[in-house]
DNA sequence: CACGAGGA
DNA sequence: TCCTCGTGG
């Protein structure tokens, strides 16, 4: 999995509303493989148009899109570009968990466990290419501007918010802080609906928001020593970590030793791991130019969004219209209260 | 995940 | 108006 910063972050809790007229810019992956392990039917099953091509990303990013603009939210999607040769391991470890999961699945549904068949189902998403050119098509109908990364689309996303293009990433992920990103919101939905991995049981969470400054100063960690520590855990570039090593004890022998060189007891390990590369990947990452970036928030395209997802996509008109409106009324509102001003 | 109908 | 639950595609 990504790295666990998770204990060592304050999260701040946020409001919706904290965000309005503000630009985010949003883990496309992340979100659309969210997408496509929870929107699914009764035993699991994606949902499909009525030629059997997966629906459920599109499901999610239509209704979560309209809500987010309705709060005034301006969004960025950024796609993962090519990956780092050195994530060629973490690649394979999600084949194959993915593949596990597909074997679990088939098991169940044959042998008639409902339950068990949705929860597995939930693992076996594949992000295929027709997915994704899809998710950047209902995106630019949509009129909201996407950008593929050159390489991972966590420190595109991050170069964004440190240049303050952007005021926060949005991801799951704790990556984009180790790539140095300014703040960090997680949980970014509308109605507060999560799943609890593995179980049946949605229970309500709230967006939070986690600052790179605050994270290092509450450590007491320089950006160098964070990123050592993250190696510590253990990253997409070394997904095991070391052993025996989470994230507090991890803490504890960077504030002590203060870099991955002078920490005895791992000497062994860390010469079979390329962690200076790896140190250079969230230092210096290959990033978009900001100068090339064309980024134009533009209006919904009512007529092909209703072409494309209804007709095309077999989506109920009366809800993807209602929708539309829903929005053109917030623009509406907006732009009178707006007026008041002048 | 998110909608929306229906009951509390 | 809030919440639960079945359904969406």
């Amino acid at each position: 999995m990504g790295l666990n910063l998770k204990p060592l972050v304050t999260s701040n809790p946020i409001k919706i509303s904290d965000l309005n007229r503000k630009v985010v810019s949003i883990d496309a992956f992340n979100v659309i493989y969210q997408f496509l392990a929870t929107i699914r039917g009764p035993t699991g099953e994606l949902l499909t148009n009525n030629q059997g091509d997966p629906t459920s990303h599109l499901s999610g990013l239509f209704y979560r899109n309209i809500n987010l603009m309705c709060d005034g939210i301006q969004l960025i999607y950024i796609f993962d570009g090519r990956p780092h040769k050195l994530k060629t391991g973490e690649i394979e470890r999600r084949r194959k968990a993915k593949q596990d999961a597909t074997e679990k699945y088939n098991l169940a549904l044959q042998e008639g466990r409902i339950d068990d068949a949705k929860k597995f189902s939930q693992g076996t998403s594949m992000l295929t290419s027709n997915i994704v050119e899809e998710s950047k098509n209902i995106l630019s109908l949509m009129g909201i501007p996407h950008i593929t990364a050159p390489s991972e689309g966590e420190s595109t996303a991050a170069y964004l918010s440190k240049q303050e293009v952007a005021y926060s990433c949005v991801s799951q992920d704790y990556d984009s802080i180790l790539f140095g990103a300014k703040r960090l919101i997680r949980n970014l939905t509308v109605s507060g609906k999560r799943k609890i991995p593995n179980r049946n049981v949605y229970i309500d969470i709230e967006p939070e928001l986690i600052e790179y400054d605050q994270v290092l100063k509450s450590n007491n960690l320089t950006h160098e020593q964070l990123i050592d520590l993250g190696i510590l855990i253990g990253t997409d570039f070394n997904p095991d970590g070391f052993s025996g090593i989470g994230p507090k004890n991890a803490l504890k022998l960077i504030q002590k030793h203060k870099k991955l060189e002078d920490i005895d007891k791992i000497r062994d390990e860390l010469s079979n791991t390329p962690y200076q590369e790896i140190r250079e990947i969230f230092l210096n990452p290959e990033v978009i130019d900001i100068g090339d970036l064309n980024l134009q928030f533009k209006d919904l395209d009512k007529e092909k969004t209703i072409k494309f997802l209804c007709d095309e996509k077999n989506f109920s008109y009366e809800r993807v219209n209602n929708y539309i409106e829903k929005l053109d009324k917030h623009i509406l509102k907006k732009s009178q209260s707006l007026d008041k001003w002048f």
